[in-house]
DNA sequence: TAATCATATTAGAATTTTCTAATATCCTTA
DNA sequence: TAAGGATATTAGAAAATTCTAATATGATTA
């Protein structure tokens, strides 16, 4: 596989609310699967098929513990990366408002 | 429009392989349609609509020069995010070589 | 080792995205 | 103002993604 294609296979895997609240859980660390099925409103299966993307694309790695499985992300630029993403979003929000509100 | 809304539009905006391409052929300055038309291999009419995508997305600005528009990256982070979305899987492939090299 | 808890996989329907082809718009120049 | 060049829009078919429901796997405990 092509550089370009991880790049967009990588970006691809955020580029879903599930997915991206997914991430933004850990954020501040590890968390098991039942932990991250807490308040996200949908099935055990739909769950375990984002985390399977987010691994797949390199965002996450999993790591067993007893019964449990548990998440990270797998390098700290991510959350980096992610905060930017905010920001340029912020920005852009505020640029808006800006123009409309004189 | 919700924060997260905008975000993940903006990453989704990002994650296709000819609109990935574009941005990344803007990233060393503005270029009108005709020359980001080049050496795509598909036709101007999706070439448009990839272009309003990223537009939407608040990826890339348009700006009107005679019979011409000219398109520019919107906000100079995109670049280092891109920049970091490379390293990201640049570094995953090499952990990869590394294992599987011994 | 049977039962149970935690997580993953599969199949297929529903939704969304993407592309092509046709047409429209908008600027420039003759 | 007609013609041509540059870009945008639209409709709809084709392809990809997402979700649900059912089932499977794997670890723990009774």
């Amino acid at each position: 596989m092509k550089i370009e294609d991880l790049e967009v296979k990588f970006l691809k895997a955020l580029s879903h609310p599930v997915r991206l609240k997914i991430v933004k859980k850990l954020k501040k660390g590890t968390l098991c699967v039942c932990e991250l099925d807490e308040d996200l409103e949908f099935s055990q299966s739909n769950l375990s098929q984002h985390l399977r993307i987010l691994r797949d694309a390199s965002v996450l790695t999993k790591e067993r513990d007893g019964s449990r499985i548990n998440y990270s992300i797998k390098d700290e630029r991510i959350i980096k990366l992610l905060d930017i993403v905010q920001d340029i979003v912020l920005k852009d929000i505020l640029d808006i408002n800006d123009k409309l509100g004189g």
